[in-house]
DNA sequence: ACCTGAACACCGTTCAAGT
DNA sequence: ACCTGAACACCGTTCAAGT
């Protein structure tokens, strides 16, 4: 088929995307309807529809484009031999995502449709996946230095990731339902309960 | 007001909640329909609506009924000069967590109605603000032998509170998205990662 | 006072019909 | 192939009428 229709398709869904995150931002996941996306995008309801087949697939599209964070720069740096810690890969993350200005109330809001929509879990899993991937190669220098054999390197780093992303979470989580919050007062937060 | 009546106006409304709680954990927040709890509780759409103004209400009822955590454990043990560090507390709230059984996925979808409910939200901000009041004097003790003045002790018990949620957050996000995890592996990933 | 359920406005989705 | 929007089933909420 020809690439240039392709490229058409693509370009419009990614426009009622941007039409749809618009709406997400203003109202939320609950409380924006398609009417508000046929609105805010100036097509009918008809046009969404035949490229999205439910209001759940455009959300996944949504957060898959817009939502998840990009995971490349984290591997780059890993195997270029520079020795990252896990903390250092924390960091990353959270600046990353102040200076990007995802929503931490959408981020979060997005979880909660994963716990009601088994496919965008999945796709989020997924994500993780390959952040945890990412993370395992970018902390392997730090983790062989850590441990004994290759074997328990790649367990920690693999460990660790999980921990990384976790923190990340409470972040996000408390920031969005209590208010702003510098990363740097949460991490020294974290320091002295965890070290009490 | 006589107080029978008052009494059971308070048993019908638990009723309802339990029904509604029970819908809540089968189908979550976004997928659990007025008709759903008018068949789980065998009761009417107009008996419902009139204990209950409206879904949001009955909602907040739920989460403060069943889903906020209990305080007042901690706020005694810190008043008997038992010296609690926050990790302690931290630890506390974890194991209160799996034991009473609460369902993580479920908070994690309150959290997303608290960004498009702002009663709730304050409700949740409230219950949190307690917490913290009750963890600021469990965690005194321990303040206190950290700092030099008792300014200083007050300010340290605060930070630490906003963290000890934080890091709770962290463990409810991350067990709810990606599956069960004991929530000792969950701190001594924090701690390595946290220290390196 | 508490309850009943038909009625209403709005939602997501479909589909025959247009280009 | 992409789009249109009336039509449909279902949702939350109301309210006149019952006890």
């Amino acid at each position: 088929m020809p690439k240039v229709s392709e490229k058409y398709r693509e370009a419009r869904r990614a426009e009622i995307a941007r039409a749809a995150l618009r709406c997400l931002e203003r109202k939320g996941v609950r409380d924006t309807s398609i009417a508000d996306i046929v609105e805010e995008s100036g097509l009918s309801i008809g046009a969404i529809y035949s490229h999205f087949s439910n209001k759940a697939e455009l959300a996944r599209y949504v957060a898959g484009r817009f939502l998840f964070p990009r995971v490349d720069a984290l591997e780059e740096q890993g195997s270029l031999g520079v020795v990252i810690t896990p903390r250092h890969a924390l960091e990353g993350m959270l600046t990353a995502l102040t200076t990007t200005g995802i929503n931490p109330s959408l981020i979060l809001q997005f979880w909660a449709e994963a716990m009601v929509d088994a496919e965008l879990r999945q796709s989020m899993v997924r994500t993780v996946d390959q952040l945890r991937t990412s993370l395992g190669i970018a902390v392997m220098p730090w983790a062989r230095a850590r441990t004994a054999s290759e074997d328990q390197a790649a367990r920690l780093a693999c460990e660790s990731a999980r921990s990384i992303s976790a923190l990340a979470q409470g972040y996000i989580a408390n920031t969005a339902v209590f208010g702003p919050h510098p990363y740097s007062d949460y991490l020294a937060g974290a320091d002295t309960v965890l070290a009490s």
